[in-house]
DNA sequence: CATATTTAAGAGTATTTAATCTTAATTAAG
DNA sequence: CTTAATTAAGATTAAATACTCTTAAATATG
């Protein structure tokens, strides 16, 4: 059960870094964050660039740029993070898919997979970046490869 | 959040149209189920193939051939079929894949989504087709296009 | 036995997703 | 003003997934 995509994953990923290790100077280059967690540069920094289109990111170039969070990172949700990486409709996936289906006669599963999106989509909703930078530095938790 | 592939979902819903509208016959042909639900042949073949594989279905050439449940639908569940579709770790996927994560440092979303994982596989392992095909038949919801 | 029907097996194609590469634009610093 | 550092934008390539097609094998029936 693949939750995420690769865009999602390494997206939070990188992300995580910057919140959990926040930078001296205002902006932290991408090229530190992929060097840091072996990713790939051209592929976070497009990650970087949808991120700062929707307005989670804010960037600056030349020398000394980089990225930063828009927000404080109390203010941004991991709910948010994950609309913008893997699509606002993220939580309205059904299950099977049939072509007839509505609420009038839903499908045996329906309920059940409506409570399982609930209840993602209520935890994601009240977890912070700043929640889980401040797990990842107290846990010791390790983002790199 | 995508929880089935295209394999997952239309092997579930051929299987439960089978499950729903049992045949009078002992075997109910592939093309019969592929015309009637709108789904390519071919590919629900190939579909099947795979649950006769892992022994879900049985399967007879030649006339009046096609497939049948191996098992009772009764003793048939939910997740048996998920993990014939979708492979054996189903659930064993992370959300977010850090290369070093383990149990004992694990990343501050694991716990939850552990819990997720969990509820759906309860309730995957409690279901069984026979409940499944006679809420559809009750509830005369659609499986077709 | 000949033929039609059906699944089995796997090759082949198309689409989507993942990742890389190239070039341009912006900016700081000498 | 020149150069180096950095993100922006988009083209290109690679890999995985989704689907289609062809041929073979099995079996019932006349
Ligand atoms: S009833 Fe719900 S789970 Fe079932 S097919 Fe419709 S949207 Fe999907
Ligand atoms: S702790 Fe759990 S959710 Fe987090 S990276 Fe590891 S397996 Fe994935």
């Amino acid at each position: 059960m693949k939750a995420l995509s690769q865009v999602g994953k390494y997206g939070l990923r990188a992300l995580l870094y910057l919140v959990a290790y926040p930078p001296k100077n205002q902006y932290l280059s991408i090229r530190e964050i992929s060097d840091e967690l072996g990713l790939s540069f051209h592929f976070v920094t497009k990650i970087f660039r949808e991120l700062t289109e929707k307005g989670i990111l804010i960037s600056y170039r030349g020398p000394s740029g980089g990225i930063a969070l828009a927000k404080p990172a109390e203010e941004i949700m991991l709910i948010d993070v994950i609309k913008a990486l893997e699509g606002e409709d993220y939580f309205d996936k059904c299950l099977i898919g049939l072509p007839h289906c509505g609420t009038a006669k839903p499908c045996p599963v329906h309920e059940f997979w409506k409570e399982v999106k609930t209840k993602m989509q209520k935890n994601f909703s009240e977890t912070s970046l700043a929640l889980l930078g401040e797990k990842i530095r107290t846990m010791e938790v390790r983002l790199d490869d």
